[in-house]
DNA sequence: GCATTATTGTACCATTTGGAACAACTTGAA
DNA sequence: TTCAAGTTGTTCCAAATGGTACAATAATGC
């Protein structure tokens, strides 16, 4: 175990990827948490859209139509807090919401051009930033890491039904 | 592009994973998103620590003396997150806390017996979890992936000094 | 030595978050 | 048909989070 003998920073954390009990989870985190998040930040700060916001806005950039509660099943968050960036997004002209005239509880919502235009310079920012991320792997590594991640993260979808 | 028939679920995830702009980046976050936080969640319904507190347990479990400046820099959260975190372990006797003789405005930290018991508890099930996460890839592929992940997460660790 | 600047830990506050309960509506069974 | 149970969207509330500012102490420059 290290022991103090200067001001330690964030690159320290290097001795703990080998020590820590569970490493691969402590990478995934360690990513997600280094580079997502900050990432949500700055969504945050460049684009006006906090979290839930964004995410029902992906949501609906790839899907044609979903309800409040498809978003909801679909990102896992749960419902008040997508019902909350439903109401901001509308307000903003991001999306449009149609009630349903089958079912009155519901309402079907799209995305509106503003709104995908939006989320196009949203998810470019993200790309160059995974871009960076990744530089450090070879395009070969690149695809092992990417098949193995996603190997690895539908078998989790498909566990939590 | 999908088109609604009928209720969405979790598992419509799995066309997304291929049709977003950022795969990895994605991959990367959903598997944090899906493993890690509900985790936290446990962690804080089982063993009755917030994030901030277990990542504080884990930086001094790790490291045998810590300013919480230290933990700081290394966890990379803000210092009145760690603070917080401080005093509710103290009170709860998981770490102590001894004033720095040479300099008045910091303590060094320790980790208790009490504090290093529980830690390897809480490491014991994130380790089970990470197993159950991983379980569908093969001895030689979790080598390869434990390998790039490490790759890109030293390489971002030594970006952002 | 003295004044300015930097650092540590803390307090305050606004924001985000998600659990729980609720009303409106639909579905299913008797 | 009618009533119980389930679903959707919303409101309310408590907890966690992190930015900013602050007091105490240390380091630096003159």
């Amino acid at each position: 175990m290290p022991r103090r003998k200067e001001k330690r920073t964030h690159q320290d954390l290097s001795t703990i990827f080998d020590m820590i009990e569970y490493p691969d989870a402590f990478r995934i985190t360690y990513l997600a948490n280094a580079v997502v998040f900050p990432t949500y930040d700055t969504i945050k700060k460049d684009f006006g859209l906090i979290r839930a916001e964004y995410v029902l806005l992906a949501c609906l950039s790839h899907y044609d139509v979903l309800t409040a509660q498809d978003v909801s099943r679909i990102s896992g968050r749960p419902r008040n807090t997508v019902g909350r960036a439903v109401h901001r997004m509308l307000d903003e002209g991001y999306l449009a919401r149609t009630p349903d005239a089958k079912d009155g509880r519901q309402a079907t919502l799209r995305i509106t051009p503003e709104g995908r235009a939006l989320h196009e310079k949203i998810a470019a920012y993200l790309k160059e930033r995974q871009e960076n991320v990744l530089s450090a792997l070879s395009a070969k590594e690149r695809h092992t890491l990417s098949q193995l991640l996603k190997k690895a993260a539908l078998d989790v979808a498909s566990k939590d039904s």
